[in-house]
RNA sequence: GGCCCCAUAGUCUAGCGGUUAGGACGGCGCCCUCUCACGGCGCAGUCCCGGGUUCAAUUCCCGGUGGGGUCACCA
């Protein structure tokens, strides 16, 4: 058996927490079954794809213990493994389809679409999708119409009546109707695929056999039952996992929990920590046990141990089971892991730049860099000086929340672009840079006096910097409204 | 809103027709102790509701309710 494993890298885009999740089921699964992984990349195409992403995302997985460099491994024989150097094959397949007709040409305009969409909605259809304008076009046209150059799309032909009906490992069948399955877009109007070809395509000339992935593609899944059979090709089993949630349920996301890998490592997680609390989301190894590793998973692992629920991600849990394999370390292990951590020579040295001009003997060294080592703040001592004199409790929560999003558009964190992005936003925001900058300070650090800002947050990193902007916002919705400075 | 999934304490879960409904986190209390932690012990707290099926439903079926997901030229 193989399965996959896919990571997504994008600009911006964090090693998260839900990758590492499935990522391990799939990779437990496998060795469990002494089957191989194969490892796609699935970037997009040129302008979103982000090679330091990509590195980052595997570095993470790597960090949490799951790692493709050894063991029952990364298929060769495969490659290439970024979607972007597969595009040949899915302009084939596609060929392959418009010739029997189980695809066609679509030339609506994006406007077009639009408005059906809207009329849909706005009348309570009960289907909302493509209304198969461009189905009847008969084959030459399509042809010569392409061959003109003009833009178009295509889309699968799905059946009008009838069921398809899914399997899934953990739920049994699940059925929908055809006639609610929208004509799938396969292939873009810039000759690149949609998710939904290249997944098909490339699991099957990869010989996957088992596709373990997130609830949310549950109910795309017909379409691609629907796209393995017009291929005359055997789909993988499916296996739905539950959906990792925030406190509220809703599924987990940077607004509501920290989501980064990066931000676990940074705050201190064993990474062994991390990955045995994973393990417990929506699987169990025993009625009275929560504590294993990962071969022991590896060894014991079954879906029947799978229940469905969406399962919360709890932060206070995660740190107590921290707690418990901290506490089982060794003193020179913990000296160990602390060292990589924070007290490495590489850290020190990003630091002491920092505060040289403000330390006049070695022992004030701690307390002037202690918000570096530092995960969350406390920002109930800062509730006098949270919210800039002359602006109000809700302009400065409004504030913080859209620095929050400055941030996270920010491709490399270094202290020029933070600068460039924090003045930038001054200017469009109306507030005075002055202003800004201390929001920032204040809300990163919880101190109103820190090193110069842009290095702190540089050094501190996006993802601790998120969190504390994230925290200091939560401490001025609780603030009385009356807080704000006249 | 349509479709789909799900439902055991606040949270993660065990259970797979008959159990005093088990474990973990959190909470509370006690013990240990120069403090604080750690550790140990204990307590409180749960089967969403209504119908069936059955001698017997937390467990099986149906309906409701609630929560979630999904309805893009994103993945």
């Amino acid at each position: 058996m193989t399965v996959r494993v896919r990571i997504a890298p994008s600009p911006t885009g964090d090693p998260h927490v839900g990758t590492a999740y499935i990522a391990l089921f799939n990779y437990v699964f496998a060795r469990n079954q002494g089957g191989k992984f194969v490892l796609r990349i699935e970037d997009t195409d040129q302008t979103r794809s982000h090679p330091a992403s990509e590195a980052a995302i595997l570095r993470a997985l790597r960090w949490v213990g799951l790692n493709w460099d050894e063991g029952p491994d990364v298929g060769g024989p495969h490659a290439p493994y970024r979607q972007s150097e597969r595009t040949e094959l899915y302009r084939k397949a596609t060929v392959d389809l418009l010739g029997t007709g189980a695809a066609y040409r679509c030339f609506c305009t994006v406007e077009r679409l639009d408005g059906v969409r809207k009329t849909q909605q706005d009348s309570k259809a009960p289907f909302v999708g493509y209304d198969g304008h461009c189905r009847a076009i008969p084959m030459a046209d399509s042809v010569a119409r392409a061959a003109k150059g003009e833009v178009h799309v295509v889309r699968l032909r799905t059946p009008d009546h009838g069921d398809t009906v899914v399997q899934d490992r953990l739920r049994g069948e699940v059925r929908f109707e055809n006639s609610r399955i929208d004509d799938q877009i396969l292939m873009k109007s810039d000759g690149f695929p949609t998710y939904h070809l290249a997944n098909v395509v490339d699991d099957h000339h990869m010989e996957i056999t088992h596709v373990i992935r997130a609830e949310e593609w549950l109910t795309s899944t017909p379409k691609h039952d629907l796209l393995y059979a017009a291929f005359g090709w055997k789909a993988p089993e499916w296996i739905h996992m539950p959906l990792l949630r925030n406190p509220d349920k809703s599924k987990i996301s940077k607004r509501k929990n920290p989501v980064s890998l990066d931000y676990y490592k940074d705050a201190g997680f064993l990474p062994e920590a991390l990955l045995n609390y994973l393990g417990t989301m929506g699987w169990s190894i025993s009625g009275d046990r929560d504590h294993f590793d990962l071969e022991e998973m590896i060894k014991v692992f079954s879906f029947d141990r799978i229940s469905l629920g969406g399962p919360v991600f709890d932060l206070v849990k995660l740190t107590a089971m921290n707690a418990q394999y901290l506490r089982a370390l060794d003193d020179a292990a913990i000296v160990a892991r602390l060292r990589d951590w924070r007290f490495s020579d590489a850290y020190l040295q990003r630091l002491v730049p920092l505060v040289r001009e403000r330390i006049d003997k070695l022992s004030d060294f701690v307390g002037k860099t202690d918000l570096f080592f530092e995960a969350d703040v406390d920002f109930a001592p800062m509730a006098n000086s949270m919210i800039p004199k002359g602006r109000s409790k809700a302009e400065t929560i409004e504030c913080l929340k859209e620095l929050v999003e400055v941030l996270d558009t920010l491709r490399d964190f270094t202290p020029v672009e933070i600068e460039a992005a924090a003045r930038a936003f001054a200017e469009k925001s109306g507030w005075k840079p002055k202003e800004i900058f201390m929001l920032l300070r204040v809300g990163a650090t919880a101190r109103n006096a820190t090193p110069p800002l842009f290095e702190t947050l540089s050094v501190l990193g996006r993802d601790l910097s998120r969190r504390r902007l994230r925290l200091c916002l939560e401490a001025c919705k609780a603030l009385p409204d009356s807080a704000a400075v006249a």
